[in-house]
DNA sequence: CAGATATGATTGCATGTACAACTACTGCCC
DNA sequence: GGGCAGTAGTTGTACATGCAATCATATCTG
């Protein structure tokens, strides 16, 4: 075994606590299966795509680099690396030199993939404003702050093992 | 193409509900990456072993069938099948047969599953208590409330490819 | 400038997951 | 009871994803 022995105790976690962390994960789960159905009930090409596109769309000039992209979307670079040749065959991006340095490319979106982008949020935000929107009510915000929290907590210490958390 | 026009237009859907939603799938994103990582890190199962575990675990007499599980815990049943295999090779759990009924079979939990999923929990629990539960702080309440609001509407129209929706 | 080190992307391999087809059994209807 | 639809689980196949190794290029150091 590689580990220290700072596994050998759980900190405390109440029951409230532990239901709101059991809900999260059942309603991403529930979530992403019904866009998945949805997406292949209308032919489209899976979630994972949409989110590339969408990513690529919002950056300053359509396009970026693979690291970038994995970074972004929390995904391997292996799996990137594949996902773009799948996407790319179907033309909706691009691969492109990229100036500057030539280890790196960029991803670049196509105008075809600019449509099917289009096309797939007609889909995605109706399954969005259908389940979670009507969830979230007036609370929007606080959920986005939370989530946001958990997020830069995350990132914060990507490193780190098992962090020295004080529990007793 | 098998679909009707109703993915022609999309719901609108203002900029801070856009960002709870996004917000939330990274969340989701870092959280489960982390997981896995501290699970690799102690040498444990994968994650998904972990919720099999412990849904066995919960239920009346540590044991279920395939179905209930899967269902359990948003799975295909072919997934979840040659997940068993798996799991039950490492001793965790056990194949057996289920009275009354003669195509259907229950997944137990043996005294060495038990035994991991304490183990697990204790890698688990941390990285909850670390990354999640501040996020949360006063709001852990509401934040369930709304999960688990998106997994009952989820759940509500599961066969509902794109249903109508008021949007103008 | 040469060599060492770091970084960006891809590929081999292993694993995980889903859909569809299949087998085995149950329950219904005649 | 015999046949037919439905249900539970598994398997063939394809696809998706991650880790580790690899190749090419960049950057740093002496």
């Amino acid at each position: 075994m590689a580990t220290t022995e700072a596994a050998t105790r759980a900190p405390r976690i109440d029951a409230e606590q532990a239901a709101a962390w059991r809900a999260f994960l059942r309603a991403h789960a529930l979530m992403l299966r019904k866009i998945g159905e949805d997406f292949a009930a209308a032919g489209l090409p899976p979630f994972a795509w949409y989110e590339v596109l969408l990513v690529l769309y919002e950056a300053p000039e359509h396009h970026l680099q693979p690291s970038e992209l994995a970074d972004e979307l929390v995904l391997s670079r292996s799996g990137l690396s594949r996902m773009i040749d799948r996407i790319e065959e179907s033309g909706l991006v691009v691969r492109r030199a990229c100036p500057g340095d030539r280890r790196a490319i960029h991803v670049e979106l196509t105008e075809e993939g600019e449509k099917m982008l289009d096309t797939m949020w007609c889909v995605y935000a109706r399954c969005i404003a259908d389940h979670f929107l009507p969830a979230m009510g007036e609370q929007a915000w606080t959920i986005r702050e939370a989530m946001e929290s958990v997020a830069e907590s995350v990132r914060r210490r990507k490193g780190d093992g098992a962090a020295p958390s004080d529990d007793s």
